[in-house]
DNA sequence: CTGAAAGCGCTTACAG
DNA sequence: CTGAAAGCGCTTACAG
């Protein structure tokens, strides 16, 4: 008796028995598998009239089952549906991965945020050979999980060191650190002394925040620019914060925020209580792309090669999972910097009282 | 004898021997299938801490085979790996889709480009529940091929009529007849009486393009505007061929691109032989985004509530897989025009002149 | 060279 | 209420 709710498709059976051949042989002519079938041309021949004449589309998914391959890859990072809004960043990687897993005759599924609080191991559930992870985690708890887990992955963005070292996962980023260094060294040349560093809520924690975090305390002691507690800010994504700050500042000249979209806010925000970018305050970002040439004025900011990074993240995932080699890579890309229109040379202090 | 490249995941079979209980109990209690099934409450207990002390991970590429469904959406549309380049439209697109589809707990798959060559069939291999296909290809023979397409499928850009009134597809566009009067309805204002239509080559085609252009026939029609051969060009998409039309052009004084994209070049191309936009000449695009707000001058361009399609394509196409319902739905989205800069009062013939 | 058969891990109609 | 069994459509080791 038949399952009822079973779609009207043609399979490898009724082809066989039309064409008067076996399953094993039908298999090997259209699909090429199975080493141990010969099929004669003959055969072959007339398996390939009867398909096409049955219109005959293998079920790929009775070929996962089967075979554990799906010759597909998950993307995974947060806000999916909120690309749009957010910076351009995710569009490049999105078609960094999607041009490389195509050329390769694999597809890309686009999974929904990852929710924390189940099990880790459902990503594994078959329907993916691996997966690309855009701002793993780097909580403890979120890694001791992760050292179970059974699927290839490669995380896109810089881990903490010691998931690095574990060899557990590969990983590619952006050189976050000298990123900073870039900025600072930019900023210093203009004559700033005094630079605040702008963090987003929410976003602090990330290894890519964290990263650049430390290079610009590297780069600022390495310029004797002191830095304290005053220099280091966590705002929300609109910058609300930036007028109460401005007003109360101790004496510096410009901002590095921590992404595009942060420093473009502080833009939007500097603007509104009419101050004068960059001749008042430098700002600076990070992610330079396209969006940045529409901020006014243009915001500069560090460029990561991302779409080289995500294609290259693409191309190592699909090569663990082809190869099935444990071996794993890491690679830090160098970065950048774009310098547009938002920094200028220090105001000297006293100038800034004048402009007020 | 085992299957030797087969991964190694707990089953739901190993759960039910460990539990001393029927696969099919297993299946109910873990995964609520099965309404034939009851088991008690002790049993269901019992299942639930092997199933979690063994780590069980639902193989879903069996559940897909079994039971036909893969909860995953299937996204067509061209050059996918080259989104960051076009339009900030597909952007929005994807935004659309994936927030429906997300918050009804589907995956959504991108698929590669559509081979023309390849049948039609092939996309229903399994591995999706239905599609979302952008820029059906509006060909009679393609057509053809499609009324015997077997899988739910909802296509975003306006098909040709015929395919609507067979009520085989169901279709969400936006109103592009509608999109051109507004266009025209503002250059008239400005005192235009000369526009040129640019095409895109490779898109002049397309079903989008096409009532474009119907549009911009029907409303210059309306408002006394006769339009010959040379009112309607199909350039390249950098809009190379700019230059040479400007200097033998007759008396136009406004350009209705097809779309931003190809407005952005024009003004580009513009610049480039040191017009002045919008003194010398107006130029309109079609699908407003952020992406016109970046363009210099910003450009003016009819805005499709593209999120709102896209979302709404999703959501008629769950509603058809789920409901299994036959009924099929279209609708059409209103448009708007956004003003910026690229549009002014139509310079006077002989002012044409002086400006030289 | 070829076919019959086992099995991938599920779901579900059916028999007890 | 519960379990044993068939079957989804493939692939592949094995026997002829």
């Amino acid at each position: 008796m038949r399952i009822s709710d079973r779609r009207a498709g043609v399979t490898l059976r009724q082809v066989a028995e039309e064409a008067g051949v076996s399953i094993a042989a039908v298999s090997k002519v259209l699909h090429g598998r199975g080493d141990s079938v010969r099929v004669g041309e003959e055969r072959a021949q007339a398996i390939r009239k009867v398909a096409e004449r049955l219109n005959y589309v293998p079920n790929l998914s009775a070929r996962q089952l089967r075979t554990n391959r799906t010759n597909t890859v998950g993307l995974l990072f947060e806000n999916f549906g909120e690309i749009s809004a957010g910076p351009q960043y995710y569009v490049h990687l999105l078609d960094g991965v999607a041009s490389e897993l195509f050329s390769r005759h694999y597809r890309l599924t686009i999974l929904p945020e990852f929710d924390h609080h189940a099990p880790l191991q459902s990503l594994a559930d078959g329907r993916v050979d691996g997966l690309i992870w855009c701002k793993l985690p780097g909580t403890p708890s979120f890694l001791d999980q992760f050292r179970e887990f059974s699927l290839p992955c490669v995380a896109l963005n810089a881990p903490p060191p010691q998931a690095a070292a574990d060899g557990k996962v590969a990983f590619v980023s952006c050189d976050n650190n000298a990123g900073s260094w870039l900025v600072i060294n930019h900023l210093v040349e203009l004559g700033h002394r005094r630079i605040l560093f702008a963090l987003e809520r929410r976003e602090e924690d990330t290894p890519d925040a964290r990263a650049r975090l430390q290079g610009f305390f590297a780069a600022c002691h390495q310029h004797g620019i002191w830095v304290g507690e005053e220099d280091v800010v966590t705002w929300s994504t609109d910058a609300q914060e930036f007028p109460a700050w401005w007003n109360q500042r101790t004496g510096h000249t410009a901002i590095y925020a921590w992404n595009e979209r942060l420093g473009a806010e502080i833009l939007r925000a500097a603007d509104r209580i009419e101050l004068r970018i960059p001749d008042q305050l430098s700002v600076v970002g990070f992610d330079s792309t396209q969006y940045c040439e529409t901020t006014i004025p243009r915001l500069t900011a560090v460029n990561q090669p991302i779409r080289e990074m995500s294609q290259y993240a693409a191309k190592i995932l699909l090569d663990q999972i082809e190869g099935g080699s444990a071996e794993r890579y890491s690679v830090i890309f160098p970065c950048t910097l774009d310098v547009r229109d938002s920094t200028a040379i220090a105001p000297r202090p006293h100038s800034i009282g004048e402009l007020h």
